[in-house]
DNA sequence: TTTTATTAATCAATCGATTAATTAGTTTTG
DNA sequence: CAAAACTAATTAATCGATTGATTAATAAAA
């Protein structure tokens, strides 16, 4: 029994693995870009073994889904649903935890993002919208919530704010290339990420969100 | 001369006519997932022609590049080198042309921000690097040159903010399924493009930027 | 005639996937 | 307990299909 769960335990720890290297495989060249041999070879595991757990490329990439997606969600759904804090901490707890999570997952996200880019609709982008709808309809729901109480400027445009957030934070980890020499850093180094990135990117985005959604009147 | 003229002028067209066809196929299926028989078949010209005209695949990549860019950065570069103008007007005008621009010619840009996406660093990454920075510079320039000369304020972040014009722009183009459910309407629609989502658009950036940018001191 | 444009056929390389054979691990049996 | 039987894991080799690219032959234009 003990043994069982010691080989149970370590078949999973290999199929991580692979899922760990794909995912980075997969957000560096891209879907079509990452051959099969690539991302085995860089697995250290036979060609096969791929499609001996997963079934197939694509079956590989759906396990990348399924093994990030039940976490992702449940953070950010408890912020919206607490209801003993002002507008203004529910936006700032948002952003907190979705850039953390976002940023420690950067490889998933680079993958989500590209996939959902193509134009053409498909049962897997169908897929993927609804999941996402879910993390931008709690950010939605707060701006909307604290225009409605008066917290926030009536005259703000709540659905782009939403782009906004989700588009600073994408063009940062999705083009790492350009964000780099523009930040001045790698923003692909964890290191940097977690005593750089993160904190300038949560200050920012809540500088940015409180001058825009409280003072907007003041402008006119 | 004047038959001359005319046959490079329909060779131009052909040419002109298999990169618009390229540059769709190109946003849609990603650089690797389209193949040049796809590519070829919908622009109703035999395989071998791609690479009598271009050269290769990437050669059509690139020649897609070439068309773009010439135009598009004139217009941006113009508008940081006008010195008659001052840091707010050249910021309202470098939004003005790059919204229109950028949303004019989104099918570019959704493959250019696909590729660019790619991690892993290879010669086309680094050539369309070099691209991008250019017109990213412009917006850097003006932003600098803003807080600098004191129109804009001390506290902002020049180099997140360029993120966000960025970032919001390609977050609603790039991402047209989700997008489309957050604004309500087809972000896709030409007509939609020019009535809606143009002017929305300029309007926001305006907005959001002059909040964060002269207004900041005051939160603090 | 000479140059340019276009075609069908084909190239080697690589793709994802599968096979049969082999090893390792577990269970059953005498 | 140990040998045999069985199952799961892993490998090397190879499959047909598709990729980007090239060829030689032909058609069109200069």
């Amino acid at each position: 029994m003990r043994d069982k769960n010691k080989m149970e335990k370590e078949k999973t720890d290999k199929k991580d693995h692979i899922l760990d290297v794909a995912e980075r495989v997969f957000a560096e060249l891209g879907y079509d870009g990452a051959s099969t041999r690539v991302i085995s070879g860089e697995a250290g595991v036979n060609m096969a073994m791929l499609n001996y757990y997963f079934g197939s490329k694509e079956g590989v990439f759906l396990a990348i889904f399924d093994r990030r997606i039940s976490t992702f969600q449940s953070v950010l759904l408890s912020i919206g649903n607490d209801e003993s804090t002002s507008w203004w901490e529910k936006l700032d707890k948002y952003i907190d935890s979705y850039v953390e999570k976002v940023i420690n997952n950067n490889c998933f996200h680079v993958m989500l993002h590209r996939e959902i880019s193509k134009s053409k609709k498909t049962e897997l982008t169908d897929q993927i919208t609804g999941i996402i709808m879910k993390n931008v309809s709690v950010l939605q729901d707060i701006v909307d919530g604290g225009i409605k109480s008066g917290e926030f400027s009536k005259d703000a445009d709540p659905q782009f704010i939403v782009a906004t957030v989700f588009g600073t934070k994408s063009y940062i980890v999705n083009t790492p290339h350009i964000s780099s020499v523009i930040i001045g850093y790698d923003v692909m180094d964890a290191k940097n990420q977690d005593e750089k990135l993160k904190p300038r990117l949560k200050t920012y985005l809540k500088k940015l969100l409180k001058a825009y959604l409280q003072n907007e009147n003041d402008n006119k």
